[in-house]
RNA sequence: GGAGAGGUGUCCGAGCGGUCGAAGGAGCACGGCUGGAAACCGUGUACCCGCCGCAAGGCGGGUCGUGGGUUCAAAUCCCACCCUCUCCGCCA
């Protein structure tokens, strides 16, 4: 959320912002809606006032035996008009309130404008782009040819789009979790959190996530709680409400979560198999630090998540996201974006973003800072380190043999029991 | 699910319906002391909103889990809800 006052007085900038975000906020009617609030609140507060003066005199002639009357028929007459004011300012702060919640995070002064996708910068690759010798399958055909995977039951069970492994590809999924869990609370200095997977209305707002995108989100109306799309909700959460001392800072947390997304209405190449699933696993990075170290963070946590595609060895490039291609909630954004040979193109496998103080906002997330004073919002980060279905859809396919056999990398092969390659059966 | 206790500032913790934005302590900041530090002494230290001001700041409104209610007046009384703790029940 932003802050309501820096709006008012940086109208034009907003407005250049959303432009270049492609939203439109409805600035005007903002601007209406909060002058009249004012002006409102300066008449009811000046009667309220008024009131204060006359409930102190009140007070001091009972005390004194004499007669309040009039003073009382007077209070008794403001009191109806103060009821009649703050109701309206009541719901004219309910409607700024409710905007404000809607309008999505400025982004950086280094993001590129751009409508969308195509105007993504890529500021590096790493890896080779394998060839291959003959006709390459993608993830599903592997899966199925490994016995690894079984979308058809899993439909059955659940529905279209959620996930089955089994044998090997469990544990896959498994050695794959806890390998980037060890590189990032060993080799990075993460701390680990194990946390809820459905949380609350008020966590859901605090990341961003509602009050504009409940139809993203699976729900369980009859406790109003919402299952996680990604564990950055309740791990950045974690701190809501709460002032940090600059000392503890920078947070850097590091969670092993299934994540939960509707994802209504995508389909298509873009999609298949294990690329979109409603159920999907992710280790997720987290990271609470100052505005003066924000960005430098930003890098530090690309880095973080790009370790993980090297050590597995997989051909990957960084793109800068272009300012409509953003999130709501990020200012600035790199994706990380995977090879993925079946379709001779990148695949996004994690997506790192400096929130600023947008989230930190929304939940009242504050330090103090080392040399004292005020209370500052905190900036907030996330990213994906990685999601585990969409690394396994490019290990797969980048690591598949003539024989439809997969190689396993060996920086993942302790967490197999030293298994070297992934064959039909067991 | 049932019974009881409790939710106050960065933290702990007091608070006869008006004199309470709130005692006291800790922490933190600044100053003193010191070669430097600890200890010690002194001073300061909640948040949100509006108006005025270049600013420092000033004035006003509001905030003691949340939302209602009683009252001229509520942190203090009443109701509902949420959360925490203890006990009981159920249970991986």
């Amino acid at each position: 959320m932003l802050d309501l006052r820096w709006i008012r007085e940086n109208v034009e900038y907003v407005r250049r912002k959303m432009a270049e975000r492609g939203v439109d906020v409805g600035l005007d009617e903002f601007l209406e809606k909060d002058a009249l609030r004012r002006s409102l609140l300066q008449e009811v507060e000046a009667l309220k006032h008024r009131r204060n003066e006359l409930t102190r005199q009140i007070g001091r002639l009972k005390q004194t035996g004499q007669d309040p009357t009039d003073l009382l028929q007077e209070n008794q007459r403001i009191s109806a008009r103060i009821e009649e004011l703050d109701a309206r300012v009541a719901e004219l702060d309910a409607w700024v309130e409710a905007w404000l919640l809607r309008v999505p995070n400025i982004p950086h002064e280094s993001v590129p404008v751009g409508p969308d996708a195509s105007h993504n910068i890529e500021v590096r690759r790493w890896g080779e782009i394998p060839s291959f010798a003959f006709p390459v399958r993608d993830h599903v055909d592997l899966g199925r040819f490994l016995g690894i995977l079984d979308l058809e039951r899993a439909a059955k069970i659940a529905a279209a789009r959620f996930p089955l492994f089994k044998g090997r590809g469990a544990r896959l999924v498994r050695a794959l979790a806890q390998f980037m869990l060890d590189l990032h609370i060993r080799e990075h200095g993460y701390q680990e959190v194990w946390v809820p997977y459905l949380v609350n209305r008020t966590t859901m707002t605090g990341t961003g996530q509602l009050p504009k995108f409940e139809a993203d989100l699976y729900a369980v109306p009859s406790d109003d709680l919402f299952l996680i799309p990604t564990a950055e909700v309740p791990v950045t959460n974690l701190f809501r409400e709460e002032t940090l001392s600059e000392s503890e800072l920078p947070i850097r947390l590091v969670c092993w979560s299934p994540c939960f997304r509707r994802e209504a209405g995508a389909y298509g190449q873009e999609s298949k198999g294990l690329i979109r699933q409603h159920q999907f696993d992710k280790v997720e990075l987290v990271h609470i630090t100052t505005p003066e170290r924000s960005y430098d963070d930003l890098e530090v946590l690309t880095h973080h998540a790009e370790a993980v595609l090297q050590r597995l060895g997989i051909p990957y490039r960084v793109m800068l996201l272009c300012t409509g291609d953003m999130g709501f909630a990020a200012a600035k954004t790199y994706d990380i974006e995977a090879w993925l040979p079946s379709q001779q193109r990148w695949l996004e496998v994690s997506s790192c973003s400096n929130c600023g103080d947008f989230q930190a906002r929304r939940m009242g997330l504050r330090y103090r800072p080392a040399g004292g004073g005020k209370a500052r919002y905190a900036h907030t980060l996330n990213g994906s380190g990685l999601a585990i279905g969409r690394t396994i859809v490019v290990l797969l396919e980048n690591y598949q043999q003539a024989d439809g056999s997969v190689l396993i990398p060996p920086a993942l092969r302790p967490y197999l029991d030293g298994l070297e390659y992934l064959t039909p059966g067991a």
